[in-house]
DNA sequence: AATTAATTCGGACGTTCGTCTTAATTCATA
DNA sequence: TATGAATTAAGACGAACGTCCGAATTAATT
């Protein structure tokens, strides 16, 4: 009854709260009613708007996808050069450790349930993919200055850098409220020199 | 009745199909009658030696720890060099990927519920520090020549290492039958040039 | 206004979960 | 052999799970 448009689509606001439930709890600690009773919704709603769970935290899983596969790119070229490039993407992964924790512990919740879900592992390898596709375009011009790393293809390269970046947070992630924690984090953006 | 000692002690039975159904079918997928089944014991067992599932599944952390620390440990005294001790990790990971790659699923499954169970947090954290720190003894000699490096300290470079071996490893388990799926693997040990 | 489709609701269904209790059995020690 | 502790076994317990169905309500179309 408001002025605003309160009335939102109740399938937005399920898989809101799917996101936010998974973002916050895991994979494993969730169940339907957790997020049908979070969204002020009932539980067979969830099912009419999206199947099953499969179906439900599928879209959760390509929701994520779009954020990261978004922010990345908007990281990557909102500076010029390569060198730029690289600390930018160092500084979005300290941003998204400090700020935004949730999602990466979503992504990392993900990335280990693909392993054993068929439906999840297409996704996550895309996600990987993308990513790492984004990378070596941005690294691609450093690749042939660089004498050590030349002859390895850039693609492996921009691999290389992802799965530092993705590690090196994991272990951030496990270190709760160490000194210099973001150190290593850093250290990846010489990894080319 | 065999001539060999057929009569195993039971909790370690029960602890090994844990530990085997864990790394085949991940956390999320495992349940107490699961295990109870496949080792052929009575569900209440499971209770009976390790209290609860929580008791059980730390245990498995625990083993899976083991594993990994006398494993990477053998590697790295295999070798004398640091350059050598480097190439002997990079082998290690590439290995488990291709031989063994139940365990290394279980390491990326348990950080990933890490995240979310505080019992496990601190096991996992301690993996990591007790990984890195390995690592950065092997590495501590290569510091002092390396220019770009040095102002780093050594163990933000182990945790580099050991977050670019950890993050390149999920890419490649998640890259199914790629042709130079490890290529990036072989990169890490050309960091320190 | 009548009719059809789309949505919301409440609740039941069968299954699986982790835990616990009690009894039967085995084993060691005296 | 008698006794008490340790182990094994069988099953019940309440709670939670995902899914599904039928009715009620709302919205859209004629």
């Amino acid at each position: 009854m408001d002025g605003k448009a309160e009335k939102v689509n109740q399938s937005e606001k399920i898989l809101q709260t799917a996101f936010q439930c998974l973002s916050t709890r895991g994979y494993a600690n969730v169940s339907m009613r957790d997020i049908a009773d979070q969204a002020g919704v009932v539980l067979s709603q969830l099912n009419y708007y999206y199947k099953n769970k499969e179906g439900l935290f599928t879209e959760v899983v390509k929701m994520m996808m779009q954020q990261y596969l978004h922010e990345v790119e908007d990281k990557l070229k909102s500076v010029a050069n390569t060198k730029e490039k690289i600390s930018s993407l160092v500084k979005y992964f300290c941003e998204l450790i400090r700020k935004n924790p949730e999602l990466l512990k979503l992504f990392i919740d993900f990335t280990a349930q693909s392993l054993w879900l068929p439906s999840f592992r297409s996704h996550l390898k895309n996600l990987f993919d993308d990513l790492s596709e984004m990378i070596e375009k941005s690294v691609l011009a450093e690749m042939t200055i660089n004498k050590n790393l030349s002859e390895y293809s850039s693609k492996s390269v921009a691999k290389l850098l992802l799965g530092a970046l993705y590690g090196i947070s994991v272990q951030i992630m496990l270190d709760s409220d160490e000194d210099n924690a973001f150190e290593p984090l850093n250290l990846v953006g010489m990894i080319l020199n």
